[in-house]
RNA sequence: GCUGGGGUACCGAAGCGGUCAAACGGGACAGACUCAAGAUCUGUUGGCUUAGUGCCUUCGCAGGUUCAAGUCCUGCCUCCAGCACCA
């Protein structure tokens, strides 16, 4: 026995003797290259066991691209840009006590809270906290080419400069507006996660449609989300009780709710002016015209018009079931038209105009709805509520456009939709205009507002030739797995015009206008090809890095200096990354966003080889949660556990795009597993007992190692880590088992299997396997170690085949044995198996499992040995595969 | 609501037209070893049966295609991720 493995003292040794060999220190030599890594962290505190997963992955496929015969680069930078480490520092400096309170749960005393308002000192500690952490868990990262983001780290911040003129000059960052939720007290933005209250809100699209009144300048301004239905209108209606005013926007007079006026003027008019009020009685009875249609229409009063709601007028079209029965009553009350000097005839005239045929429905929709809600009346106001959110629904999905509908007819409603709101903006007979989905409070508790952002910078994504060719690149493109590409290509189509500057935050200032900061997903896209270089930039004088340089480096523009050339050919070696792995949420983002900017900046060789997709890592089944108390840091968790049984735990844990798990009940196991191998390599290697000749046992184990090799090698290339560790450890161990208990070992095979076995799980457990290495007596590193490669002439189903006899020969004897026990009552001791001549050496040599899974002793015939078998016996014939057997 | 990916025995998970009552790993139960525990090894783990067999019921739910369906098609339920200016 050796002595007892103390794991996390050999993990140090080792880690010492990597750092001081400088083994992960990758430079460019004539061997074939391999560049891969992961999204820089953003460190907002200490890492978490997540990120343990996502850098464990790309470790473990470095490690097996080293022990292959590439020259691995893995960086790893650390991400600093964007507003919550900014906003918590503006926080601390405000005193904040929830901030404060935050720090001490992370373990800061109160002295040092103080220093956390300047965002460097955030980086002055967490930095090498998270560099720690990741070494201590063995990661094999090049340390010389760690860096941080934002203008913390100046030649960095130059790099995002040039890389955003480079987008510039092909037009491909441009100005425009769009609707951000805004708080009006701190007059910015506020991002899903930055709220007070009404996470998940966002803002919804409306359109406002100008409806010009009849021998007048006045425009009524009515919103809705359903422009389509425009080709069906009957009426507008007004609340009879509201309040409303004209106001002077632009050069046009607009009749709208009171208290949406501040909304025009975030939105659309900063300039607005209240010129009047206006009471509604003045409006009903009137005549306006809308667009789309050739006839007037009247203004009507209806109860569930609210002045303050939208713009406080609404244009009714009767398929709209609440619009429908509204005006039911209207026409059925002589009072009502009276009290507000309506003309009869005209009210009495109005019917619906069947302009969407949805199938399975009757032609008027309204009606249909109505009736299959049980509505009855104008005053079945729930109903009438569910009534019309079904009906939009079925009209979204299944209205088509009847042949009344101009240029929209035969379209489906969303087509129309997209071809009206289009066409009413442009003839200026419509503005678009947002709204909440729900309320949302800023955390400085002001209720927050839609504000259309003017002048913001835009990164062009829908613009279709760069969509092209970013579809091109994605196609040539290898995904881990296969299955994510659906995602992706759908993703490049949908993604539009990206807002890439923010008002506050850390980061690079836009280079050409210095009061925006370039926002932290757009900083992000290009920088692995920053890692080929960092090492090295960072000897150069700052007013040196130009955008000469990188147009040099990056692009082979110009002649450049002599001092520039080791970075030419460090990026010229590395590019283009060769896999960049992240986790699924980042698949609509981040991930699609590179290979936008990789299209637009670089040539097509230097396009990205690969993305791998993972899952999120659960605990337990669980979501990780600070709330939850399942939250657990880098740092605690190898305080507790080997950094080795940590990886192995993750990368067994999952595979795919399925959330992985962290099984803590699996942790246990495998430190004794791995401890077990530790032992039986060492005291086994070279000094097992066995024959020499290779036998039938040799050649089935030899088979099934082969194939586990094989099948798991071919794992590893796949990055399905989870299959690779079960064939590559728990498969083989398993084969080795049987492998023993046939009980016809022989010491060359053993030795094989030891450094085979040894090598194949280091990239998994890479400490242990290196002082396991080291005890064989192999002088370099495991770490740079051969991949063993399977001999696939070992691989041969027939040996699955006999192992399978053996197996059900033991069972039938095991049934056997039971059966006779129970209903005799008599225990055997002894069986005697009678097969075949040709089977004869099969049985002997597998004589001890059988032995070990009966727990009986086993005699084997062959047949022809006529003294010893007794035809007259009742144990059956013997026939390939099936030997009689005999129980005494 | 939309887009993509899932739902398999106690749990995790493979399988993607027949060789499937369903690999593999945990767990549980039983046995061997041990003074004992742990570790290790062996067996059992849908039901009923049988001197080594045969049958029945199962792979989210409900239908369908097929001689044959976890495996293909349709509808539904349900879980995960994303749905934008945000890391």
């Amino acid at each position: 026995m050796a002595e007892e493995l103390n794991m996390q003292k050999i993990e140090a040794k080792w880690q010492k003797k990597w750092e001081k060999e400088k083994i992960f220190e990758a430079n460019p030599n004539n061997k074939k290259k391999f560049f891969i890594n992961f999204p820089y962290p953003y460190l907002n505190g200490y890492l978490h066991l997540g990120h343990a997963f996502s850098s464990v992955r790309v470790d473990v496929m470095a490690r097996y691209k080293r022990m292959q015969g590439f020259n691995v680069l893995f960086p790893q930078g650390w991400h600093y840009t964007g507003t919550p480490v900014w906003a918590a520092a503006q926080r601390i400096k405000e005193k904040e006590p929830k901030q404060i309170k935050m720090m001490k749960a992370m373990g800061f005393l109160d002295k040092d809270i103080g220093k956390f308002s300047d965002i460097q000192h955030w980086a002055d500690v967490f930095v090498p906290a998270a560099k720690d952490d990741f070494s201590k868990l063995g990661n094999s990262i090049d340390w010389r080419r760690s860096f941080i983001t934002t203008s913390m780290n100046p030649p960095y911040d130059k790099f995002v400069c040039w890389q955003f003129r480079k987008l510039k000059e092909k037009g491909l960052v441009v100005t425009g507006e769009h609707p951000v939720v805004w708080c009006p007290k701190d007059n910015m933005p506020i991002g899903d996660h930055d709220r007070g209250e009404g996470e998940g809100e966002t803002t919804q699209d409306f359109i406002w449609i100008k409806f010009r009144m009849k021998n007048s300048d006045l425009i009524l301004m009515a919103g809705t989300t359903r422009p389509d239905a425009l080709y069906g209108q009957t009426n507008l209606w007004v609340d009879p009780k509201g309040d409303y005013v004209v106001v002077k926007v632009k050069d046009e007079k607009w009749v709208v709710g009171k208290e949406v006026v501040d909304k025009i003027k975030n939105q659309y008019c900063p300039e607005v002016k209240i010129v009047e009020k206006i009471d509604p009685k003045q409006l009903i009875g009137q005549w306006v015209k809308g667009p789309l249609v050739n006839n007037e229409i009247h203004i009507l009063p209806a109860h569930f018009i609210k002045s303050n709601i939208g713009s406080g007028i609404v244009y009714s079209a009767l398929e709209d079931p609440v619009d429908l029965y509204e005006l039911k009553k209207i026409q059925s009350d002589k009072t009502y038209i009276k009290n507000f000097n309506l003309d009869e005839k005209e009210v009495k005239r109005l019917k619906p105009i069947f302009i969407i045929k949805v199938s399975g429905m009757e032609e008027n929709l309204g009606e249909s709805i109505g009736k299959e809600f049980g509505v009855k009346s104008d005053k079945d106001v729930n109903q009438l509520e569910v009534a019309k959110g079904e009906l939009n629904k079925r009209v979204f999905r299944k209205g088509v456009m009847n042949s009344n509908c101009g240029i929209c007819a035969g379209k489906s409603v969303p087509e129309a939709q997209i071809i009206l709101k289009k066409k009413l903006v442009d003839e200026k007979d419509a503005i678009m205009f947002y709204e909440l989905s729900g309320k949302v409070v800023c955390r400085c508790l002001t209720p927050a507002i839609v504000k259309v952002v003017s002048d913001q910078w835009y990164l062009k994504y829908g613009d279709k030739n760069w969509k092209k060719s970013t579809h091109k690149e994605l196609d040539k493109m290898k995904l881990y797995p296969e299955a994510v590409r659906p995602q992706f290509n759908y993703v490049l189509d949908w993604l539009n015009d990206w807002a890439c500057t923010h008002h506050h935050g850390a980061g690079t200032k836009l280079p050409w206008d210095n009061k925006w900061v370039i926002e932290s997903l757009s900083d992000s896209t290009i920088y692995m090809a920053y890692y080929t270089i960092s090492h090295l930039i960072k000897d150069i004088p700052e007013d040196k890095i130009t955008d000469e340089l990188f147009d040099y480096v990056f692009l082979g523009k110009g002649s450049g200096k002599k001092e520039w050339k080791k970075l030419k050919e460090e990026f010229e070696y590395w590019y283009p990354i060769d896999i960049r792995s992240s986790g699924k949420d980042l698949v609509q983002n981040h991930l699609s966003f590179c290979l936008f900017n990789h299209s637009a900046i670089f040539p097509e060789k230097q396009w990205p080889g690969g993305f791998s997709v993972n899952g999120w890592l659960l605990v337990n089944g669980e979501k990780m949660s600070k709330s939850k108390g399942n939250f657990f840091t880098i740092r605690e968790m190898l305080e507790k556990y080997p950094a080795d049984v940590i990886r192995a735990n993750l990368m067994f844990g999952g595979e795919g795009i399925d959330d992985p798990n962290f099984d803590f009940s699996n942790v246990d196991l495998l430190i004794q597993k791995l401890k077990n191998w530790a032992d039986f390599a060492t005291t086994n290697y070279k000094t097992a007992k066995g024959s020499k000749e290779e036998t039938n046992s040799d050649l089935i184990f030899q088979h099934h190692l082969n194939g586990c090799l094989k099948l798991g090698s071919e794992a590893m290339e796949n990055m399905m880590f989870r299959t690779a560790f079960d064939k590559l450890f728990n498969q083989m161990q398993r084969a080795l088992k049987d492998y023993i208990n046939r009980g016809h070992t022989n010491q060359k095979v053993i030795n094989d299997f030891i450094e085979i076995q040894t090598k194949v799980i280091a990239p998994f457990c890479p400490h242990i396997t290196e002082e396991i290495w080291e005890k064989l007596g192999n002088k370099g590193f495991i770490s740079l170690a051969k991949w063993p490669a399977a001999d696939e002439s070992k691989i041969n189903p027939k040996f699955d085949q006999e192992e399978q006899i053996i197996e059900k020969v033991a069972s039938d004897i095991n049934n056997i044995l039971k059966i006779v026990l129970e209903k005799q009552g008599v225990k055997k001791t002894k069986a005697y198996i009678y097969v075949l001549p040709n089977e004869l050496n099969l049985y002997n040599e597998s004589i001890d499992l059988i032995k070990k899974k009966t727990n009986l002793e086993i005699t084997v015939f062959a047949v022809n040995d006529k003294s010893k078998y007794d035809p007259e016996s009742k144990s059956g014939k013997t026939k390939p595969g099936k030997p009689a057997i005999h129980l005494e």
